[in-house]
DNA sequence: TATCATATAAGATTTATTCTTAACTGATAC
DNA sequence: GTATCAGTTAAGAATAAATCTTATATGATA
């Protein structure tokens, strides 16, 4: 398990930075990004949160989302469902996406992350990021087709 | 250059095979993608085919596409922007994004293709497809920003 | 304690996409 | 060739995700 404490200092750092407010929602929305890894949507995050904060507006977790991207502290994924969906973590990781349920499961891979890209790329442009991204279908749903 | 008259034969052998009419529509909308390396949405297909189709509408495009999304002839791009993205390639090969212009440009990687997963894959579920997404600012956007 | 950024509520707006219905077109089977 | 029926069109409605608006309330920080 990572050091999620770490990732939440630096968070209150940028917002500090940044001279935002850490409000309530702003502190649990994050903490519930940074603990989660099934890279929630806005809507799904809501539901997560509705207990503890019961009366967050989705309009806020929209908002609150938007403003941590702008930020660099969370990334939107880019998945084939119709919501968009976010994470938090920080480290280089890539994604695995089951075209069954939906679920998209982190991995990481060192070795790719240090192989050197083929030279066609310096005639495209110049590079900030680079990640795999895996179709298939896991486990779950292999082994719940075999009924 | 890749040889889109087979692909084409390929298109209309699908279409005869699940009884689809091969209609100017869809035969066109297929030709335009076939021919196009710029990834594009339904709206710009449906601009790229007005003079050819003057009365084409909008609405053929999205449903002609999601046929052929589901015969397997077309496949949809994941891009951060808001509307979905299709391309007909078939052959193996990845996609540099710039962040700047939202181009896609497509590159192969072969080494890239036959190198062997890691192992806790395995845990994950089975592959399907694997793919780079590559992040960055085209030589195109890095030029214009110099001024 | 005061100030002001933020959150909330309620509802409107925007945008992509899909659906509906009715009339028409044209590809394919015969 | 002609009939049939899948597919297209038009026009407009319906959905769904995401964003915005306005007024009011809250609560973090100076």
């Amino acid at each position: 398990m990572a050091d999620h404490n770490q990732q939440i200092a630096h968070f209150e750092n940028i917002c500090r930075a940044h001279g935002l407010k850490m409000t309530h929602q702003r502190l649990e929305i994050f903490h519930t990004l940074v603990r989660s890894s099934e890279h929630p949507s806005a809507e799904t995050l809501y539901k997560m949160l509705e207990k503890k904060l019961p009366t967050l507006s989705l309009d806020t977790v929209y908002r609150t989302l938007a403003t941590f991207v702008e930020l660099g502290l969370v990334k939107r994924v880019e998945t084939p469902g119709s919501q968009a969906r976010f994470e938090a973590k920080i480290e280089q990781h890539h994604h695995f996406f089951c075209d069954q349920c939906g679920q998209l499961i982190d991995f990481t891979w060192h070795s790719f992350d240090e192989v050197q890209l083929p030279d066609s790329i310096e005639s495209i442009g110049t590079i900030r990021d680079k990640n795999v991204v895996i179709h298939g279908v896991c486990n779950h749903c292999q082994n719940s087709d075999s009924d």
